[in-house]
DNA sequence: ATTAGCATACGAAAAGATTCGTAGATGACG
DNA sequence: CGTCATCTACGAATCTTTTCGTATGCTAAT
């Protein structure tokens, strides 16, 4: 049985995982540059931010070459799931339906948009009705 | 003009938020006796955390009697709101929709629960109508 | 080989959040 | 009144997160 311990990124490492994820792996020098765009950094406060993700293992690296190369080893479909979920609980008393509602309503959506979660929902229905019996 | 500044409580700070907005006003010592059942904290912890979210403007406050009654300073709705938005820049690349794929996706929500949600799309879709001109 | 430039490692300061002990005020009531 | 229970205020310890200075190593070009 796989062990699922709490993954808890803080917000400066999911800056980090963000960008990670988005160009697959890269140097501290890459990200670094990468995150300098939206936020005041030095670059040790980076490289430092990075090595304390590698200890909690929430980033891989290869350090055969002189800068290493990073790359995050959480996924961020499971860690979006988890960081929602855990906001679901904490902020909307565990109704997934509230937060949607809220996130909609506050957040001037798109015709496209909307019709695609529509969509979705309707999918998921399907779904819902063939696994109930 | 209203001046919005960027509220963000914290963790416990949202803990007696929830409280509050559940039962609307109390002294230190109901909200603590609530906040015990699902969380271990000793009572000046209680008062002191309410205390600082009474400076912040968090919560105000009437002193006139010798236990001080409180209530939250800031609404439900715009609070969750901007939690909700803030969660949706940092983790979904502002994309409002990949969070509410994601929310749905994970959290084995009921027929019932989608229809509602359903529901308010269309309804949404009609004032998205009436809105573009 | 020496040096300039860029990389990592590491310790520790700074800032923020959480916890609690203790002191002193207030009111109920015998 | 004097005492007991309960409250507020406040300072400080602790923990976590964020930041950065400094030491040191590696490599490439002169």
């Amino acid at each position: 049985m796989t062990f699922n311990k709490q993954i808890k990124p803080t917000e400066s490492e999911l800056e980090i995982l963000n960008i990670l994820w988005d160009i697959q792996r890269g140097t501290v020098r890459e990200v670094h540059d990468i995150l300098e765009r939206s936020k005041d950094a030095g670059y040790t406060t980076t490289l430092k931010l990075m090595q304390i993700m590698h200890d909690k293992g929430l980033l891989k690296r290869d350090s055969s070459a002189k800068s290493h190369v990073y790359e995050a080893a959480i996924s961020k479909e499971q860690t979006q799931g988890q960081i929602v979920q855990r906001m679901i609980d904490t902020v909307f008393n565990g109704s997934a339906m509230q937060m949607v509602m809220q996130a909609l309503g506050n957040h001037a959506t798109g015709k496209e948009e909307l019709d695609q979660i529509k969509a979705y929902l309707e999918e998921m229905e399907r779904k819902e009705k063939k696994n109930n019996k």
